[in-house]
DNA sequence: ATTCTTACA
DNA sequence: TGTAAGAA
């Protein structure tokens, strides 16, 4: 069995990932519900979290925390995919020619993912602004 | 005893 | 987001 596959099982119950996350149930439930995390079921329709899905979600505490909303969350979480298969495709190019343009657009992709962040932390500063301007 | 869905504050 | 109700 690979490590992969360790990292993809269901294993535990919301209950468990309750605790090991600090996060509600309903906050769990919730960021499946916008396609944040797909953990998978159990015959009885209970949910099952893999270690995969743990720390996707201590990664959207941290974000939330951070005052970003669900929508910078799933761009950065896009965005990070974006960025993993570029790895990936770059990494399994058999030349060293594309090598150099690696590192370019490895530096691009730092600056975007910066960028990215920097926008949408400007964005949720101001839904924060607003919240408590208005309240 | 736990978790699920739905709905309301 | 929290909480409640009713079902599984």
């Amino acid at each position: 069995m690979g490590r992969q596959d360790r990292r993809t099982m269901p294993l535990f119950p919301i209950g468990i990932v309750q605790s090991l996350t600090d996060l509600s149930a309903r906050q769990i439930r919730y960021y499946e519900e916008h396609g944040l995390i797909h953990p998978a079921r159990t015959g009885s329709n209970r949910r099952l979290f893999s270690f995969e899905d743990v720390d996707r979600l201590l990664e959207i505490k941290e974000l939330i925390d951070k005052g970003v909303n669900l929508a910078g969350i799933k761009e950065m979480m896009a965005q990070k995919e974006v960025r993993a298969s570029t790895l990936k495709s770059e990494h399994n190019e058999s030349e060293n020619v594309k090598k150099d343009l690696s590192d370019r657009e490895l530096r691009e992709m730092l600056k975007q993912e910066i960028f990215e962040a920097g926008r949408l932390n400007k964005a949720s500063l101001r839904q924060g602004e607003l919240s408590r301007f208005f309240h």
